[in-house]
DNA sequence: GGCTAAAAGTGTACTGAGTCCAGAAATGCC
DNA sequence: GGCATTTCTGGACTCAGTACACTTTTAGCC
């Protein structure tokens, strides 16, 4: 992210150390994996590491991290009428984008990962930011506050249904169908509830 | 939890590190209070701290622990027809419980506390903790498997509605009306869409 | 070439949570 | 008194995450 051309170039790029996690958590768990075995392996220092991630976690989530970046930019974008329909155009549309390669490691080496705590933990915060992005989306579009309880409700519970959609996907396996259909199915158990309760004297 | 009346008997109780901390989580803040300052002020090495808690965060959670704790517990005991309908019953007579004095201090408090990820972080684990409660009893009565997505999605946003009808509750302040209708409310936007897709067929 | 500013990387020391474990202290029972 | 049992303690350890001063590499400018 550098804005001018001055200055130190990177060399350790986020890719290499990505990587190097990567392997360094198949074969030892991600428990079982220092950082200071992350940045050995990937040639840059310890302090380095944490110039390109805040935790050892980010390490597990960086591609549901870059899809709720999406998500996020493409509810300022939309402005369609209904705002339970474009949120789910636009769910789909970033589901759509996933395919077969882009499974988070923490999902489908579950096992493999040990389903510690703290991997556990750091995916529920992924969940939690999503929901603050369907929050805010529904707040805005509905005229209501963030804090509106059921804003937070609309927020949290499409939240947990993507999550649970997201986490059947990856337990599928290989030749997993798209993600796309299994956040469908998901969303929409709870979508036509949130709708009615959101329509003018629907509370 | 002694079960005979031999060994030596306990003198530091949970209670006594409970109230050290709340105390020190006002003065300081949560992150701002180690684990050292609350042994010191409830008299307790460090280690006995462990002997009665997991981790700091269990300071701030144990009200919403105990309460996940009898929604398990009631969810085995009841076994009425409509699990939905039971699953709606058991979460209002046990939120009929919670008065004004059993609020969480991480809820209330929140700015005190400072709004941290880690406090934020811990109480995401009890929120997945009900959802796999809420999965696990909707998985037994519809004999479906606990990993199956639709069990997921119902648990997941279940939690999710219940824990924003808990944020909703506390910052309502003093003089609030009763948890159960901020559970009510919450649950029943997504509870009708849920049971249709239980229902045979609606899948 | 040398100087400067800026960005990237390094080294080191620190805090604090959580783990581990051996052993001390207090009890009931014989 | 001895004995098993439980609680409590002390100390050493690992590791994530923070802070900060310092060095290195580049571009641009003179």
């Amino acid at each position: 992210m550098r804005s001018t051309g001055v200055g130190r170039p990177k060399v350790a790029s986020r890719q290499i150390i990505e990587d190097a996690a990567a392997e360094l958590f198949l074969e030892n768990t991600y428990s079982g994996t220092t950082i200071d075995q992350i940045t050995n392996r990937a040639g840059v220092s310890r302090a380095t590491f944490f110039n390109y991630f805040d935790a050892k976690s980010d390490l597990l989530w960086f591609e549901v991290d870059r899809a709720i970046d999406s998500l996020s930019e493409a509810c300022v974008r939309e402005a369609s009428a209904s705002s339970v329909a474009t949120l789910r155009s636009v769910l789909l549309e970033i589901a759509a984008d996933f395919d077969e390669r882009r499974v988070p490691l923490a999902l489908t080496q579950h096992e493999v990962m040990g389903a510690t705590d703290e991997v556990m933990q750091s995916g529920l915060v992924r969940v939690a930011r999503e929901a603050k992005v369907f929050g805010s989306f529904i707040a805005e579009r509905h005229r209501r506050p963030e804090d509106d309880m059921l804003v937070c409700v609309a927020g949290n519970a499409l939240a947990g249904a993507v999550a649970a959609a997201w986490v059947a996907w990856a337990r599928a396996g290989i030749g997993r169908a798209p993600l796309e259909g299994y956040i469908r199915d998901s969303v929409d158990v709870i979508l036509p509830g949130i709708e009615a309760a959101l329509a003018p004297g629907g509370d």
